[in-house]
DNA sequence: TACGATAGTTGCAAGACGCAACGAAACACA
DNA sequence: TGTGTTTCGTTGCGTCTTGCAACTATCGTA
């Protein structure tokens, strides 16, 4: 049993935990006041950002990308249909498949939304050293990358109850 | 109109934006899976942590802690106290009021799933440069304060979209 | 042609949330 | 001291998001 100083690996973990528990919470009620205007749901809004990035992606693979199931994604598809912000393309080489793609109004929304958390994000790096922040986008990824196998992962992870004794 | 060179302000600001996208949906929803073993949903856990750092807090307290509405946060501490980890004691200095209190499972509950969090975050951090990891530390934190403001001044900054573009 | 696998859609239920209405207690002020 | 106002917590109700499972249509293969 260590000590627990300013420097006790232990400490620091709680302290980023609480941290980024408050930053997603935060995100999490934020994020969806701050789309309402915009017309598109958060799940939305990142399908937009995610079709922008990669261009036209099946409801498969656009699900994968979002986290969620097919049939939310496919809602989420057809809300943003409706506002004509997506278009379901029948694939040419899968009659079961679609391609969602991003229309042109899609696109202008799209980098609207982008700009504006850009913009906001800039200004919030501005005050980091540029060593740090390389640091930090690396950290951010790990975290992602770290979650996501543990979130593979879950039957494993979900009831490992006792972490010392097993 | 500079060109987008790997060290431009608004590319980097982009990466990050992603980066915590990312981020904070898959936590979002894997700690739903993580949390659904312990009994407790994620606004539970979230709570428990907060008594647990805090001491005993009013209803109301609680709520802006957690960023919701009273009404969720009473029904969020229901859950808890039906389930044993909380108790609503009257604030004997204030009739209408109450005190949420954690109780001995609560507390035990807590300490399960806060190692759990520190655990995994500790193997994270492990690989990043002590500097690095002070200033992603305070990065979080700054990130958090300013969406925290921004979402108190929704008004403003919600519906600052194109008015006649409807 | 028949069968199993795969893509996407939809019915259904659960969970989290906010708003608004409400009762009870505290407070302010005449 | 009595009355009106504010504050605290609870509850009813509707909405939104999501996942699971069942379903249809299509593809690939034997």
């Amino acid at each position: 049993m260590e000590p627990r100083t300013q420097h006790d690996p232990a400490t620091e973990a709680g302290d980023f935990h609480r941290a980024l528990r408050d930053l997603i919470r935060l995100h999490q009620l934020r994020d969806r006041d701050r789309v309402c205007c915009y017309d598109v749901t958060v799940s939305g809004a990142h399908a937009l950002e995610i079709l922008a990035t990669q261009g036209p992606l099946s409801l498969n693979a656009l699900a994968a990308e979002l986290f969620v199931d097919k049939s939310t994604a496919s809602r989420v598809v057809g809300c943003l249909e409706e506002r004509g912000y997506v278009r379901r393309v029948p694939d040419p080489l899968d009659g079961r498949a679609i391609r969602v793609e991003l229309t042109d109004a899609g696109a202008d929304m799209e980098a609207q939304l982008r700009d504006d958390a850009v913009w906001e994000m800039q200004a919030m790096l501005a005050g980091f050293d540029p060593e740090v922040r390389r640091g930090m986008l690396g950290f951010l990824r790990q975290l992602t990358r770290t979650s996501a196998t543990h979130a593979g992962a879950t039957d494993a992870s979900c009831c490992r109850t006792d972490p010392g004794a097993d």
